[in-house]
DNA sequence: GACATCACG
DNA sequence: GACGTACGTGATGTCC
């Protein structure tokens, strides 16, 4: 039937109605699985409203619902701050966003987008064509967006307040009729969609002045005539922005759309489609009421099977390698993506030359959607014979990489589509080279490593060891290990294919396992605000680098070579004949065996045992000691630093791109490799001047801020010690101060022995204090050393109470937690013998440790939104220090912006009772910077 | 690949 | 009563 004259349109605005309905309606998950459905169900139940109206007097003939598609609209291009504002879609109604669609379709209604357009772009054209073809209109939505549509027979109707708009309502809101509502918006603006409109003007002002002018143009062009001089500034000042806002939010009533009215008719639903949709959302009543209505039987509620669901039960579908698909042509990678747009996620892995992602090449990407079912895409793979460059010739039936990029990008980047990773930081990296910025994403590493840090690591050998009970193809019996190793572009296809599609059939499988114990851990908090958010922060800093001056590294290592090779002569004569200096058996040897010195300790092997510590103590009779004390530190500082940071300098950028471990310390620390970026020597003035060789590009400044510390602080509150924290708020030296009050000694009368003593202790109070300990690190008797510990419980009995109870509460849990959740496990905790006083000062420390680890991450989360308008950049995290590259110029604006949010980071999850200061430094290079 | 050593917080 | 200890990391070289 065509549309005219008689025939009543009902138009859905979907995608505002899911949001409306997430944000209203308690959350609702599937009782099977526990998959959120709340939004689902609200929309459902709006359908089914509508097909039970059918029979009513004001029955639609005709229905659509029509959603947002894409991200990108001409809107955007007009104003790249469009909508700028909105927050990340929330986790729970991600999954949602493709169930809204199907649920459409089982009611039989048409389910329309077009991509790169807004639902309310689509509405507003087919609200013109119904108005046109001389029939009745409804919109189904309350977004005020829309009541510019409103009048000569289009109405709208809010379905969750069952309201009707019309143009009473529409003048209610807006001061005007329906046909001047752009007018108004253009001035009032709009932060919900960051429409900036006229500054200091809002919907009543607006209003005012178009009814006074009659239209925006009118007003604008005669601004001049405005009495109130704030308000004809704005106005003439702004003009530009004002136009711009109103080409913002009028609607396009003209799109082109390849479908007429007359194929949006009412259909009845087909009962098998529908009530087998609602049966599998679970939704009882709803099927029950339908089936009813559409006089069928109801489909017998699915099985809910309590053991399939048991949380430590692993799925039995078993691996089979040669199922998995291998794609070679865009028909086949199509239906692969769809199937990822219809689920709303997709597990995805990447395959590459080597493990450096700043420099490898893409050789292949896999997919999976479901356990079991998964693909691999080849994009370079070459053939076993070398070409004249060696390189090999590109394999046959692989896809053009380009074009297999260009196909995978939107939904790459679509943000209903979640893209899961085992490590995801890794191949987002190499995605963001090749131009695709991946995101929503979830990672399966990071789960884990919120759920069980402590208990086992995290790599993808073993989760699924441990979680599937399957070991993975291993990538050495691919590649082969040592000299003959070949990279992944050079391995068969046919095996490239089973090997990768089993890593994302693993991640997916891993992904339904762990998402529902996220909550179950009572980890989901740890893992959405501490890890997942911290995955681009880290991508963005190790991809920015820092630059590294080779000159100053290569002088360094030249002066170190000279200084070593003499210390060498020197060390060769005193022991009378030619030894490896860098053997500490040898060196061992000759001290304790042909010196036969007293003292000597061995190690567990039996060899002598030969740490700078035990050198120090010989080295004041000793000539020998001491010149190896002097040439192992510089051996250390010219093989782990001068020279080895040369190799790291990146080719192309001229930098060092650290990767850190985000899941490296059980306690939530970060690790950095590839090279160690946290360990650069700062201690002895020799080594420090190692730092001289980072230094800030050309026109900028590095700057670093450190928390002042932060360990401490944490501690006293976390035991609770009031004349700590009152130290802390009047600013004064702690460790002066603890020296004083274990010592009597009064504070100006404090002696630097007294106050380093005091401090060795405080340090000690954090890593779980013992005797001996502190005896080795002051060199005193150790009955004396446990004196000191004694009376510092006595001065600060909290420290031993919270001691014991952390203890307890481990022995108790099997694991400590940080004050913001983090759970850190020690199954060793109960254990008996020596083992078990290893296991209690780490599960002393790690609440300090990993608490201050976690204020420092919120802050590193909070940092890119914070420093977006500024010219600097964050280029490294060593534990209670951010170093960025900033702005020759701007630093005295960027430093108060940092210092805010590292001292505020704890806010407002917890609220310290001791104040977080930071201290800031600024310089050419990182030494004059710290 | 285990071990010893030493760089950092 | 003896044991054998400061907490958390990563990189390097020797030696088997």
């Amino acid at each position: 039937m065509s549309f005219g004259k008689g025939c009543h349109l009902h138009l859905i605005d979907g995608s505002a109605f899911i949001f409306r309905a997430f944000h209203a309606l308690p959350p609702l998950t599937r009782k099977s699985d526990g998959l959120p459905i709340g939004a689902v169900s609200g929309f459902c139940n709006m359908l089914y409203k509508i097909v039970e109206d059918n029979k009513g007097p004001d029955a639609p003939t005709h229905v659509a619902v029509i959603f947002d598609k894409g991200s990108h609209t001409f809107r955007n291009d007009l104003y790249d701050l469009y909508k700028a504002n909105r927050d990340a879609m929330p986790e729970d109604l991600r999954p949602q966003m493709p169930l809204t669609r199907e649920a459409t379709r089982a009611f039989n209604i048409a389910c329309i987008e077009q991509e790169g357009f807004e639902a309310d772009d689509i509405i507003a054209t087919l609200a013109r064509q119904g108005r046109e073809a001389g029939g009745r209109v409804t919109i189904i939505s309350s977004d005020k967006d829309l009541m510019q549509l409103v009048g000569g027979g289009v109405e709208m109707f809010d379905a969750m307040k069952n309201k009707r708009i019309g143009t009473e309502q529409v003048e209610e809101k807006f001061g005007v009729g329906p046909e001047r509502v752009i007018d108004v918006q253009a001035l009032a603006g709009d932060s919900v969609d960051n429409i900036p409109g006229a500054p200091g003007i809002g919907v009543k002002t607006a209003a005012l002045l178009i009814n006074e002018y009659g239209d925006l143009e009118t007003l604008l062009d005669r601004a001049e005539e405005i009495k109130q001089p704030k308000r004809r500034q704005t106005l003439l000042e702004k003009r530009d922005q004002i136009e711009l806002s109103k080409k913002l939010v009028t609607l396009d009533q003209n799109m082109d759309l390849d479908f007429g009215l007359e194929t949006l008719e009412v259909r009845d639903p087909e009962p098998d489609a529908l009530l087998g949709f609602l049966n599998e959302m679970e939704f009882r009543t709803l099927t029950k009421r339908i089936a009813d209505q559409l006089g069928v039987e109801p489909p017998a509620a699915p099985e809910i099977a309590p053991e399939a669901n048991a949380p430590d039960e692993p799925e039995d579908l078993p691996f089979e390698p040669e199922t998995y698909e291998c794609v070679r042509d865009a028909a086949a990678l199509q239906g692969w993506i769809d199937q990822a747009y219809k689920r709303g996620y997709v597990a995805v892995d990447t395959e590459t030359t080597g493990l450096d992602e700043m420099r490898v090449d893409l050789v292949g990407i896999s997919l999976s959607v479901e356990p079991g079912k998964a693909c691999y895409i080849p994009l370079i793979h070459k053939t076993g014979d070398d070409d004249l460059f060696g390189t090999g010739a590109l394999a046959e039936g692989q896809m053009d990489e380009a074009e297999a990029l260009r196909m995978l990008k939107p939904m790459l980047e679509d943000a209903s589509v979640l893209k899961i990773f085992q490590n995801a930081k890794y191949d987002c990296k190499i995605f963001t080279r090749y131009g695709v910025n991946v995101a929503p994403i979830d990672d399966t590493l990071l789960m884990s490593y919120a759920q069980n840090a402590g208990l086992h690591n995290h790599g993808m050998d073993t989760l699924s060891d441990t979680y599937l009970n399957h070991t993975p193809i291993s990538i050495k019996s691919l590649l082969g290990t040592g000299k003959s190793a070949i990279t992944f572009d050079k391995v068969d296809i046919d095996e490239a294919t089973k090997y990768a599609a089993e890593d994302a059939d693993i991640t997916l499988r891993l992904w339904q396992l762990f998402k529902p114990k996220l909550h179950q851990k009572r980890v989901t908090t740890v893992y959405e605000t501490l890890e997942r958010p911290l995955v681009p922060v880290l991508a963005k800093m190790e991809m920015s680098g820092i630059k590294v001056d080779r000159d100053t590294l290569s002088r360094m290592s030249n002066a170190f070579a000279q200084k070593m090779a003499g210390l060498e002569a020197e060390l060769h004569e005193l022991a009378g004949h030619p030894f490896n200096v860098q053997s500490p058996a040898q060196v061992g040897e000759i001290l304790f065996g042909e010196m036969a010195l007293e003292g000597g300790k061995k190690t567990k092997t039996g060899q002598w045992s030969t740490p700078a510590q035990a050198l120090e103590d010989l080295a004041t009779e000793h000539d020998f000691p001491a010149r190896v004390l002097d040439y192992r530190q510089l051996q250390k500082l010219k093989s782990t630093y001068t020279d080895a940071l040369q190799e790291h300098i990146n080719p192309d950028t001229g930098r060092v791109h650290t990767s850190y471990i985000q899941s490296g310390a059980n306690t939530g620390r970060l690790a950095s490799t590839d090279p160690n970026l946290q360990n650069i020597p700062v201690r002895s003035e020799e080594g420090r001047r190692i730092r001289e060789a980072f230094v800030a590009d050309t026109g900028k400044v590095l700057v670093s801020l450190d928390y002042s510390q932060i360990e401490l602080r944490i501690l006293a509150h976390v035991a609770g010690i009031d004349s700590l924290k009152q130290a802390f708020r009047d600013g004064h030296d702690i460790h002066a101060m603890t020296a004083s009050e274990m010592f009597d000694v009064p504070l100006d009368e404090m002696t630097p022995d007294i106050r380093r003593q005091a401090k060795a202790i405080n340090f000690g109070v954090i890593y779980g204090i013992s005797g001996f300990g502190l005896a080795r690190n002051l060199r005193i008797p150790r009955a004396e050393a446990q004196g000191f510990i004694d009376r510092y419980f006595e001065r600060f009995p909290g420290i031993k109470d919270y001691m014991d109870d952390t203890v307890k509460f481990a022995k108790e849990h099997g694991h400590v937690e940080t004050l913001f959740g983090r759970k850190i496990h020690t199954p060793e905790i109960n254990a008996k013998g020596p083992h078990a006083g290893f296991a209690k000062r780490a599960a002393i420390n790690a609440p300090i440790q990993g608490t201050a680890a976690d204020v420092i991450r919120r802050a590193m989360i909070r940092m890119p939104d914070a420093i977006e308008n500024l010219p600097a950049t964050m280029l490294l995290q060593v534990h209670d220090e951010l170093i960025f590259e900033v702005e020759e110029g701007a630093v005295d604006d960027c430093i108060p912006v940092i210092r805010d949010i590292m001292e505020n980071a704890a806010d407002p999850a917890v609220h310290l009772d001791v104040p977080l200061t930071v201290d800031a430094g600024q310089g050419a290079n990182w030494a004059e910077a710290h």
